[in-house]
DNA sequence: TCCAATATGTAATAAAAATTACAGGATTGA
DNA sequence: TCAATCCTGTAATTTTTATTACATATTGGA
């Protein structure tokens, strides 16, 4: 039980000067309780040894301890859907879709902001390097992100390989990873540990990493040779992931005209297999 | 400027090691913020004083400083969620993601006006009615889409499905369709004559369908209950898809809101099994 | 190659914060 | 009414944390 819920839980069985520190509390969560004994204590009109009762209490051994557990769970806080459906405010006026878009240009607008052209770049010259194959790999909502851009990616350019089937064999795939091949890892929050965990293992083999992620970066930006951080906020109880679909399409199309000889090439190619006239069909 | 959006701005000015820290500390913000010095050098693998000189560096007197403000919006973004992806910075010279976005934005706008508001309605009717099931299918490149959308809008309701495997396989999966069933299907340029046979087969079955597709309305359009145009041109060789996804996000963001409660309890009911604690893991 | 400027970590010191000791007041039950 | 128990705030003490001094390493320019 988070501390806010545990607080409100014992309001009625407090004595008089911790409900004080206990109002005090819940009135200005979480700030308060991460600030000093002290300005609790006077923001309450109580003392410090009342706000150590009031902790102690709740279970606490310490005001650290119950700072550490506050910390955790503002944490938490900040990356649930749930608790941020409980936050949102009430439904605009505007028709829904109009609503929403308005939201995703805003994303948009702000990821624009956020991503440095520097390592835009970076990130096509990753995948232009036609000598190394590319690897593609999302958690539990953007895996069909990174099966989209590898789609269209196979299109333009070869050895293009998309991680599938379960979790279990990732690590057989593995087998098939050079060193130099490149790895375009999508994960937001929730990060997956065993995507954080093959992101690990993909570089002791020696291979690039392209990570899209949010702005408070998946744990793979430490083992990542490009980070493209994407807002992913929609006013809503979970991620809009239209800003890692856009930045997708602009690495693609990026991509693809940068070497639109070769790419048309394969296109033509791609043509010239008339698959609909199989026998049988 | 809140303190985040401060350091991405600062982190490509910043010696190594108050990198370092500044790395730490969006990775594990905000709760690393908030903790002491040690604890941030440490993770940061630096010294008390480097996170010292980072902080000064940010224009902040002293680490209580600079925990003031963080504390601050820390307390604004739990408030506001929606205001997180508000950035006020300058943009940068990025072109090619800049063209990229703004033709995002224009399909965004084009098939705002596009599309009925009484279909968009209609749709949304659809997908809340949880006595039938919902199934989906995409083509070539939007199957990706209506996976994401299956998978999203399975933690909102149940009976949620995603039509799987090779195409050779539809035939048995639409054993599993029941009359009044909904079948959300996804098609743009080529259309797939597999996929269109498989709305023909969809509908003798008496399944209401759903259909997502582009200006020039896919040969399902013909069998579809309703119809939500998007505009797909992005000035490539290829079609952009991003339309099609943020009209999934904004149809799986409204059936959300219309049925709050149940979604709640289904979110919840999916944050109570702990998955990863399963033994042997 | 050398020197100056900058960056960095260790150790010591100062300051702040947490905790404890203690005394007085309030409340409750016999 | 009285005694026991609980509650509470003040002040002192202890502990923790922040900051500074200093020495060494690194980097860049002449």
């Amino acid at each position: 039980m988070a501390i806010r819920e545990q607080v409100q839980t014992a309001l009625g069985t407090l004595p008089g000067a911790e409900k004080k520190v206990a109002h005090a509390f819940l009135a200005n969560y979480p700030s308060i309780g991460l600030s000093t004994i002290a300005e609790l204590a006077g923001l309450a009109g109580t003392s410090a040894p009342t706000v150590l009762r009031f902790v102690a209490r709740l279970g606490f051994d310490s005001y650290p301890d119950f700072q550490r557990v506050l910390r955790n769970d503002v944490q938490a806080q900040l990356m649930s859907p749930l608790e941020r459906a409980r936050s949102t405010g009430p439904v605009p006026d505007n028709p829904a879709l109009k609503a929403s878009f308005a939201s995703i240009a805003s994303n948009l607008e702000a990821t624009l902001k956020a991503v440095p052209e520097s390592e835009f770049e970076a990130a096509c010259d990753l995948l232009s390097d036609h000598k190394s194959a590319c690897h593609f790999l999302g958690g539990r909502f953007t895996d069909s992100i990174a099966a989209y851009m590898a789609a269209h990616l196979r299109i333009i350019r070869p050895n293009v390989r998309h991680f599938d089937g379960q979790t279990s064999t990732w690590r057989d795939q593995l087998l098939d990873v050079r060193p130099g091949d490149v790895a375009v890892l999508f994960d937001i929050r929730r990060y997956q540990s065993d995507l954080v965990r093959l992101g690990e293992l993909l570089v002791e083999r020696k291979a690039r990493i392209l990570l899209i992620t949010d702005p408070w970066l998946s744990p793979i930006a430490r083992s990542a040779r490009v980070v493209l951080p994407c807002v992913v906020d929609a006013n809503r109880t979970w991620d809009s992931s239209i800003t890692l679909m856009a930045v997708a399409e602009a690495l693609i199309d990026r991509v693809s005209r940068a070497q639109s000889e070769a790419a048309r090439a394969r296109m033509q190619a791609l043509e010239d297999i008339h698959w609909n006239n199989l026998p049988g069909r």
